[in-house]
DNA sequence: GCACGCCATAAACGATCGTTTGACGGCTGC
DNA sequence: GCAGCCGTCAAACGATCGTTTATGGCGTGC
């Protein structure tokens, strides 16, 4: 049911596509995201993650201080482009005379779905997946503390979109449909590849259902 | 970010209190459940562990022969149970002559909503989202092949019920859906916490959000 | 009475963990 | 030329991990 064993997470058709390439901080960060996705932040341990990324034991702790730090950081440098790209698409659609429902839910879940759908960022919803799960107080507060505000702004224009829901009530169904989508998202490095033809029509589809579920799971009476 | 200390983690105000009732098979397991949903398979130590259920170190191995077999009995304890009575409400509902989406939902829904209000049942279900985030093969194919057939009758009847929508299409939103049930019955154990008064009405209640947003999720055009 | 299975216990096993250390080469600026 | 920082490296540190072993108490059946 787990497995730590190293041996085998080194197996040639592994990831591990992510050395020799990029400084060595850059090539930590690759690893860590692979392999946090693949066997938790428990589970990977410094050594598989350094002999992953081509470098020395001691590099981590010598760019990072700590594996925590770099956990810190693996999620910092996903985390910032995608809440920055979030914010920006939402300043374009709330400038506009009718802003809809599904224009700012197209706000929120296309730089996710983009990041997803972007080699290693993939790897990086399943890291964030597990971050949701593991409902860890200390996780928690580093998110509310660094991209709350985003959220914040979101539920405040969904608010405004849906009257007719109490706020209670309006939380609740953005919890419900976060997790569908954190789900969903996370799951994308499986399906997606299946089938690899025409990719930019499937990644269009694939924003369509998930806006259009979101849409349904907000506003039903 | 991450915590494996082991002091802390038996500080006073813990669960805990699994210890000290019922047999040394039965504290082991309790004290897994809170433990493994805390800190995950990984994260949480067979010497904390022990150390909760107030059962010698050995006792683990000597009963479930591995760690590993202990988390699949951890599952097994619960879902054989869980699966066992959606499939009796599943039975009810099809039997009658109108069977409607929501019936169908509610047989679903329901047994794991009432396993995630009892006590250290919520728990099991923060391991289960655990587990689900894990995107480990070993648990898929345990899940498939214990509990597949529950899915697939389920499934079958949702298909009966929405012929309108394509199998693809059918089983994205339901897996958008158990995403979110997923992520809310994990997160109840906090949320649900918060008002014990009139608990029963808080549970009719979150029942009927839930089938309610997922009738909504599946059947939207 | 006593041999035998069952279970709890303490102690130890080897392996692996995150982290630290000290030495070594390459580079820049004086 | 050489002092000084930077990044890399092998090696070791103590701690903790899952698991195993040896011992002994306790009850049951012959």
């Amino acid at each position: 049911m787990l497995k730590r064993s190293f041996e085998p997470a080194c197996r040639p058709g592994m990831i591990l596509t992510v050395n020799s390439s990029g400084s060595t901080k850059e090539r930590i960060l690759g690893a860590a995201e692979a392999l946090f996705a693949q066997h938790g932040f428990d589970g990977a341990s410094l050594r598989q993650l350094t002999t992953v990324a081509g470098v020395n034991l001691a590099a981590v702790n010598y760019h990072f201080g700590s594996k925590d730090k770099l956990v810190e950081q693996v999620f910092r440098r996903r985390l910032d482009a995608l809440n920055q790209h979030r914010l920006a698409e939402l300043a374009k659609v709330v400038g506009q005379p009718q802003t809809t429902l599904e224009d700012v839910l197209a706000a929120y879940i296309r730089p996710a779905l983009e990041l997803s759908h972007d080699g290693n960022g993939s790897l990086f919803m399943r890291v964030l997946a597990r971050a949701f799960a593991e409902h860890d107080d200390t996780l928690r507060q580093f998110l509310s503390e660094n991209y709350g505000h985003v959220m914040r702004q979101f539920t405040a224009e969904f608010a405004r979109l849906l009257p007719q829901l109490s706020k209670p009530e309006l939380y609740w169904r953005i919890d419900l449909v976060t997790g569908a989508l954190t789900h969903a998202m996370s799951g994308f490095g499986m399906i997606q590849r299946k089938s690899d033809v025409s990719e930019h029509l499937h990644r269009e589809q694939t924003a369509q259902h998930l806006i259009r579920f979101a849409v349904a799971g907000l506003s039903h009476p």
